[in-house]
DNA sequence: TTAACATATGAATATCTTTTCATATGTTCA
DNA sequence: TGAACATATGAAAAGATATTCATATGTTAA
């Protein structure tokens, strides 16, 4: 019990950080929440959370580089996923702690 | 498979962002490293960790106002301690996905 | 090839967060 | 009580981040 974390060395806790940084933004949140559902293209997730085309493109962004979402495009729009199991897994988990 | 996230309403959304914002930041997170060991003053953290006792004290008031760290006087000095058993598991989930 | 559409992007602005510095508060012990 | 120590705190400075706006890029269909 009480054993300590084993983080290796300190880049990896930078990188660490990087990553909740990322769900550290409500717009990104709602975003993961709402691709959940399944792929959606920019549009209508814009649609879906009443904000700019613009915004969410740029959060996508960092959602991609993150590689927490994927990007597939089919004609003009391009489809965004999740792209990792443990996109749910955090939030879920997460969500333990505020429902306390 | 890919059911919706269950997040109730746009409150708990954002107080589930201000969570992980908690975490997106190197300083607290090599402060919960370094109390995931055990409890720990705030001295002998700073040291630890190389910072200004100020800096650790404010960090550690966030990780207190979030229910992540708890404190308990003892003569002169403060201990702290990790104050949720989910605390270990968010940072656990985290890594596994830095370390891909 | 051009018009219309979907998305991405750079720069500017606004906002928020962390750190630093100076000092206040609380505790012990002589 | 007062000196020494540990921690907390407010305000200023420095740094980081999100959003907006204007426009560029890429795609389709006429």
């Amino acid at each position: 019990m009480d054993k300590k974390l084993n983080l290796p060395d300190s880049e990896v806790l930078y990188d660490l950080a990087d990553l909740f940084k990322v769900f550290g933004d409500s717009t990104r949140l709602r975003i993961m929440h709402a691709l959940s559902e399944g792929e959606k293209n920019v549009q209508s997730i814009a649609e879906e959370l009443g904000m700019d085309q613009s915004t969410i493109s740029h959060q996508l962004r960092i959602l991609r580089d993150n590689k927490l979402a994927r990007a597939r495009r089919d004609g003009k729009q391009i489809y965004y996923s999740l792209d990792d199991d443990h996109v749910k897994k955090i939030i879920e988990m997460g969500l333990d702690h505020v429902l306390e």
